[in-house]
DNA sequence: ACAGTATATGAACAGATGTTCATATAGAAC
DNA sequence: GTTCTATATGAACATCTGTTCATATACTGT
């Protein structure tokens, strides 16, 4: 056989990249085969070649896609002029953003490690724009003197931390909603930064 | 060839361990080969079989051993009558207890997925007696009035994955000493959970 | 209908994988 | 010194690894 029926970039493109996403939060890069890949979309391996140079390129756009994704839809966000206000739009906004995604989340998250030197470096950038935001916020809210935070660059750390925690425990459907999830880290982070 | 001068099961086992652990930590259970772990100690691969049935077990053993660890060395505190001392002596423990076995902590957390579902769920157990000591700390600051919590169970979690968070980014001789961070970090938690 | 291009196959590559085992030597006990 | 056991070797097993490539078929434009 060759050239399959029906069989186009467009639409074997995305679904590569999709199982790669699948299979690489759920096992682990490293523990995934490019043929297990190609079963799931339902090729052979040697096609998954038409799409992506190698194993490591494809794992570093799935990270790529995300934090750029990521950046954009923070983006996108109205601005606020008070830092109570945007803070608590961030908290929102991070925690539903990362539970409509966590296969995303998860190996953005796991699997640095397993990027080039260089596609460490650019993914970690990044990285360090999203966490820069929140990091004004702070200042901010520092300055006008609503906040009272010992070290803004470690508290936006702890919070970023505090609320990626959410994606190990939050189920949808369970005891809490999302609005109620919102509230109480709000509370919580509101009053870890305020005097 | 076969067994080497001053061969000794006191020696060889914990330096495969530690050779596992180290490289586990490093690339991931997946990505390390036990020829790689023969390597470090060195030794050829058939020699781990004589500590290890598989390697599964070499993964399991380490996770198991250092849940085991800082069970036995929370319970080795001393006891605080006072939910907030209580507090404040589990914030600082955590912090120093993981900041010394940096490779343990990421395994522990990293690798979850490697355990197969029996070794799983023992590790899984382990961990939740850890958590359940800061959420009876929690629990009895609330009820004795001190704690304000909308919900002890999010906020025990919360409040082991922000200090968590340290791990990713301390280093020792950085711009803060072990103190500092600990007060950093006492600070925001006492001021999250109370009134 | 035909030519050109896009997209797949499937075999092949050299090497790595976890694990087993017959065998050999080192150290311990008497 | 002899016997027994602990501890290693090194070859072998079948299978999997990422990647390449000649080839064949499907689609696209004329």
């Amino acid at each position: 056989m060759a050239r399959t029926q029906g069989s186009h970039s467009d639409i074997t493109g995305p679904r590569i990249r999709k199982a790669a996403l699948h299979l690489f939060a759920r096992y682990g890069y490293a523990a995934v085969s490019m043929r297990q890949i190609a079963k799931e979309v339902g090729v052979q391996a040697g096609a998954l070649y038409n799409y992506t140079p190698d194993k490591q390129s494809l794992l570093h756009r799935l990270m790529r896609e995300h934090m750029q994704d990521l950046l954009a839809a923070l983006d996108a966000l109205d601005s606020c002029d008070d830092a109570e206000d945007a803070l608590r739009q961030f908290i929102g906004f991070h925690i539903r953003f990362h539970l409509q995604r966590p296969d995303e989340v998860f190996i953005a998250y796991m699997e640095l490690r397993n990027l080039s030197p260089e596609n460490f470096a650019e993914i970690e950038d990044l990285r360090r724009q999203y966490e820069n935001v929140l990091e004004s916020i702070l200042d901010t809210g520092q300055q006008a003197g609503h906040f009272a935070i010992s070290d803004t660059k470690i508290a936006t750390l702890a919070v970023i931390a505090m609320l990626n925690g959410v994606m190990t425990w939050y189920r949808s459907g369970g005891r809490l909603s999302l609005d109620e999830v919102e509230e109480i880290y709000w509370k919580m982070v509101h009053k870890a930064v305020t005097v």
